[in-house]
DNA sequence: TGGGTATTATGATATATATCAAGATTGTTT
DNA sequence: AAACAATCTTGATATATATCATAATACCCA
């Protein structure tokens, strides 16, 4: 952990464009926080007073919609920025955040970002980049379940896994089967059985959250025609 | 059509904080074009070259998904600035845009509006703030519908174009029942069936694309518990 | 004005998915 | 280590939704 933004590994992605006394204040104002695998870091409702910035880790971003039911928004991982989802929007958070994995998150309040945007043009340029980026990311991730069935849908979310998170085919599962549902609109028993016919078609290999994929291409037809 | 941005009725929505000389440059750039209904405005694909802004009328977001299948992202009303989902992360649309009735569209080029985040900064926050409540909006009304059953799902959408649309509980239905599945996720026969159901609950009255809500109180009960 | 095409409509049937049930396994607390 | 809870698993069944078939109506255009 490094406590100066100008040479964080991470600034590349976001803050380029600051200038030296701008890099100084971030550096000032922000603060890292560290969370174990299974903390809740934002609770719907919240008041929303810092930009959060993933470094580390993986998030699930979920809201509750029944008496004990959730439905989950997505999955962050480094680069991700899910803070921004609503975050200029709304002044409480719509949806809680917690870590899949121990996971270190950074904090800057709103209010330096907000004045960061007003005075630097090329800072408010990547920020809505950056937003809009996200929010293609979210919505078409969406609108590609939707139309998938089950079996679709469960090669998708392991695929998801396998690039975008693990960049491997053998990892193991960040989530329960019944959280898998609830990423992708389906009961946890049909999360489950699906999981044991790819198994047991030599797709994917099963071991408790261990995962291998076997036959990619297989999985990869499977998410696009179901 | 008035031809000054400055004393345009919409120009709060988005606009509040431009200078003199700003409103001047956008006066001069942005072109007005009006639409008959069901024209094609942008094509999946197509380059962005502009921010687009409708003034009045009603629009359709969509993609193409098969050969012949169609998915709607979200129907966008004036002010909802429709033109800026993935505006600033794709150099290309990725979704296409037609009107689902006559409409009249504001384009500002894009590099105009770039420059005027870069120079104003009021104006880059006013930006984030309504590209955050669009891409929430449509986010939300995706997450809803996930939920609802079919029942649920059209209800919901009667809701939305008698509350949001034409604030009336008598409109007009500006979609074919096939769009509205499109809209919605289902099949058209169920969307037919269930309208009628609704008719023989006494809940709607329908003749032809004609639609008045009778019971509204019932309709949102259905749209809340399916 | 007619003939073709898309939309609306309803019923019968098939299919996908949810629900229910019950047991095995794993994880957690005392 | 025992006891409890949560997760995982599989099978049987119910239910919601899609699909197929057919007809009536509305819409377009040559």
């Amino acid at each position: 952990m490094n406590n100066n933004c100008e040479v964080c590994f991470y600034r590349s992605f976001l803050f380029d464009n600051l200038e030296k006394k701008e890099f100084a204040l971030l550096s000032l104002a922000r603060k890292e926080i560290d969370y174990k695998k299974g903390e809740i870091i934002v609770r719907e409702g919240e008041k929303i007073s810092d930009f959060l910035y993933l470094k580390e880790g993986l998030l699930k971003v979920y809201r509750t919609v029944g008496p004990r039911k959730e439905q989950i928004v997505g999955v962050a991982k480094p680069m991700d920025f899910v803070g921004l989802l609503s975050v200029f929007s709304k002044s409480n958070y719509q949806y809680s955040i917690s870590t899949l994995e121990d996971s270190s998150v950074c904090a800057i309040p709103l209010d330096l970002v907000k004045q960061m945007v007003h005075s630097n043009g090329d800072f408010a340029n990547t920020l809505l980049k950056k937003m809009s980026e996200m929010n293609d990311q979210i919505l078409n991730a969406r609108l590609d379940i939707n139309l998938k069935n089950l079996r679709g849908r469960t090669a998708y979310i392991l695929l998801m896994l396998s690039k975008e998170v693990y960049k491997s085919e053998k990892f193991d599962l960040p989530v329960s089967r019944k959280e898998i549902g609830e990423l992708i609109d389906m009961r946890t028993e049909n999360v489950i059985r699906i999981l044991s016919e790819f198994r047991n078609d030599g797709i994917i290999k099963i071991e408790g959250k261990g995962i291998e994929i076997v036959d990619m291409e297989r999985l990869e037809q499977i998410s696009e025609f179901g």
